[in-house]
DNA sequence: GATAAGATTAACT
DNA sequence: GTTAATCTTATCC
């Protein structure tokens, strides 16, 4: 790791290892001139030998940046409506990320309610296209490098005491009982069980 | 060129 | 529990 240089040897391994070190984590954004900070309590990790995951049949214009290397950004827009955003793992060129299913606000509360129709409370974030929404995430993220403005990923770790639960993911048809959903346990945003 | 499915959400019965 | 919204992408012919 050379001088100004960010270590993302943590996100660089094992995706699954990846999903559980972003747990604590927090996200920051600036976007339309206000500062969002939220910290991730809820991931799934999807590999490229995994039939669930985006690039699961190799890379596409649409996939290319989970081919970057730990650090960046993965936008899609999912359905026609909501931007999903990724957090890239692993090594350049091999296609793995993890989803960012649900964050807990740090601060700007009041920017994260208004750009969610003036909802509080645990459905602020608790479901990916929700975090996107109250993030000022849009496609034109997808790529971008984590260390920079408007995006920056800053480590975190789990507070004293906290503990990770993993499920199977959600809202997937492919691979539905890998074990690839980690979330921090009894922690009031994450989304809801299926 | 056509079509089906999708890492979702919110509203409605 | 069910369904509409909404449109890009991948896949197939």
């Amino acid at each position: 790791m050379g001088e100004n240089q960010v270590d993302w040897s943590w996100l660089a391994g094992e995706v699954e290892q990846a999903a559980r070190n972003l747990l604590g984590c927090v996200l920051v954004s600036t976007v339309d001139g206000f500062t969002v900070r939220a910290r991730i309590v809820e991931t799934e990790a999807y590999s490229q030998d995994d039939p669930a995951s985006h690039t699961f049949r190799g890379p596409t214009p649409r996939n290319q940046a989970m081919f970057l290397a730990a650090g960046h950004a993965y936008v899609y827009l999912s359905h026609g409506l909501h931007h999903c955003l990724n957090m890239v793992a692993g090594r350049a060129g091999q296609g793995a990320g993890v989803l960012v299913r649900a964050v807990e606000p740090v601060d700007g509360l009041d920017v994260m309610q208004a750009r969610r129709g003036g909802r509080s409370g645990p459905v602020l974030a608790n479901g990916p296209g929700k975090v996107g929404q109250a993030l000022g995430v849009d496609l034109s993220l997808t790529g971008h490098d984590l260390t920079l403005p408007p995006l920056r990923l800053v480590r975190g770790a789990l507070r004293q005491g906290e503990t990770i639960s993993v499920t199977p993911r959600i809202g997937i048809s492919k691979a539905v009982d890998l074990p690839r959903r980690f979330l921090i346990t009894g922690n009031a945003w994450v989304s809801k069980a299926r």
